[in-house]
DNA sequence: CTGGATCCACTGTGATACTG
DNA sequence: CAGTATCACAGTGGATCCAG
């Protein structure tokens, strides 16, 4: 569902607005699968697109596909073809895409603490108020 | 747009599954005008729902107030009537939304960075291969 | 192996209007 | 002033199939 912000983001930039900062490094990693790309791409390396759809199972191909198109669009990701009897395609990080990495590594940590903080309290609440007869 | 990664991990979390960190962190601020919220609520202090109104014309009535509930039920924003004839409601960053603040700085200076260089690229460009005749 | 097209169901959003 | 319901429409994503 994040696609909208893409959308309008890139809409406000052809109309030569560029008054959308926090909103256009938005665009670049929401939407389906985009931060898992990238973060899997920053950590691990290239991959094929195989090996991503092995990675992300959930994904389906045709998302994957887009959202790799938007991401190379986007200059985030590099995108080489193999020559063979069946091509292939290795995906890449840029620099640029590279320049996200921090980022995203600070919203995996503040997830992290939080989703701790959010089991404690489940714990906690078990433990003070049990459901079971 | 957005919404679906919020669903998503909200879903992963009632399952017990705790195994999504940036998509938890990125559900918290993705969906439209969330990150706009936060961002204003956070250097400026408080506001009056009409004064986000003001703030964001753009944003739909119902929308705003739809956001802000989400706001709120995740813990990120605070949530407070003022009786009186026509009552007036005040919402205002938790320490978590708080707490989420150096993330979106990041990613406007991130934006802020990329922007510019687009500009850039864009005037280069028309100096290079000027479009008209 | 990849990429794209089509069909279809569902979600997100805006406009409008109603309630307290 | 603030919150919500209803309707209508566009965006999104999954399944499937076809092409290079």
């Amino acid at each position: 569902m994040t696609d909208l912000i893409r959308q309008d983001v890139l809409k406000k930039l052809e109309d030569g607005d560029y008054s959308c900062r926090k909103e256009f490094t938005l665009a670049m990693f929401s939407g389906k699968w985009k931060i898992n790309l990238i973060y899997h791409l920053g950590h691990d390396g290239a991959y094929y697109f195989y090996e991503l759809q092995r990675l992300l199972p959930q994904a389906s191909h045709k998302e994957l596909a887009k959202k790799l198109k938007e991401l190379v669009a986007d200059g985030l990701l590099d995108r080489q073809e193999e020559a063979g009897p069946r091509t292939k395609t290795v995906y890449s990080l840029t620099p640029l895409g590279r320049s996200l990495l921090p980022i995203i590594d600070a919203m995996y940590a503040w997830g992290d603490q939080r989703l701790s903080e959010l089991q404690l309290d489940k714990i906690t609440f078990s433990l003070g108020d049990p459901k079971k007869s």
